[in-house]
DNA sequence: GCGAGGTGGTTAGGGGCCATACTAAATGTC
DNA sequence: GACATTTAGTATGGCCCCTAACCACCTCGC
């Protein structure tokens, strides 16, 4: 699996093949960043694992910091991007880990809240570090003004995501 | 989840929580671009489902096809960049569609050959103008040259990732 | 030949994510 | 106040990906 894979050759055939009238470069940007997502998720997967964590339950530890230390789960799901049930699905391995303690919530009796333990609190301190460090050193090939140019592409590209869900019109079936 | 998550302010302050000497902007091309990917992964999935594929099971039967409808389970993991248990899960599901089809090798006796059926042909004739026509798309903000920018800067990145996995030398601890 | 080690494929089990469907509690309406 | 609707959280089951373990087969060295 090398890392400069599909080639633009590659990506120009795939198009041909269905006498389609696309720009294969467009292709090769969108799959390439396809690949690498994938790719960096994988390696993050693996990174947080070293600390017992995921890159999700660190995301939801994260996020408990900045709301200092107490927040409900539907709360942490808007926070996250991710669903009520997966937030519970983190929840539940933070707890088993006492990173995490389940609260319930006083003015709301159907509500929860999570609490960060000192534990946790800990944990993520003994983490930080290394962490913000690798982060820096995997960017450290991008000077300061490469990585402005970079956040404003793939903010253009982010915002171009909705191509791929919306529902098209009726005449172009 | 706003798409522009999180914020220079919002690096900045998790790196000073714990005063560390480090560039929230580093950081944050790190995070965006991991946001980046998983948020056009769930897309993608979104966008596949439409054709009864997911984005593994189209890059299988992609790599098929630039192959001329015939590769080995563990040829298509090494071009997939996936494990081998996985090409298992992904031919069990295009099997059960009709669009792949498994066949001992004649040359080697624990050797597979996955064929594309011609059901599976059709399937990616099918979707292939609107797939890549949606994937132009959402690269459609930006120009070529700002593209091959993009993909410069990406692929350094990219070659950037192992700084998260690799061994640290010993008295770094 | 024949046993040792390597390779191909699958299974088992785990984590992350999702959608769906359910329960319990809060809120709105009459 | 009683009933319908909405909201919070969870359980279930699915897909994708992984690692580890396993079996069958190939291949190499003796």
């Amino acid at each position: 699996m090398p890392e400069d894979t599909p080639t633009l050759d590659q990506a120009a055939y795939q198009i041909r093949r269905y006498g389609l009238d696309v720009d294969p470069q467009a292709v090769l940007v969108a799959v390439r960043l396809m690949a690498a997502g994938a790719r960096l998720g994988q390696a993050v997967e693996v990174h947080f694992s070293r600390f017992g964590l995921s890159a999700g339950r660190y995301r939801l530890l994260a996020a408990l910091e900045d709301a200092d230390g107490e927040m409900s789960p539907s709360g942490l799901a808007d926070v996250l991007g991710v669903s009520r049930a997966t937030v519970t699905g983190l929840i539940g391995g933070l707890e088993r880990e006492g990173l995490v303690l389940r609260r319930p919530s006083a003015e709301d009796g159907r509500s929860a809240v999570v609490v960060l333990t000192a534990r946790g609190a800990r944990r993520m301190r003994e983490l930080a570090p290394e962490h913000f460090g690798r982060l820096q050193e995997m960017v450290g090939a991008l000077d300061p003004e490469e990585r402005a140019v970079f956040l404003d592409l793939l903010g253009r590209l982010v915002r171009g995501i909705p191509a791929l869900t919306r529902e098209r019109s009726a005449r172009e079936e």
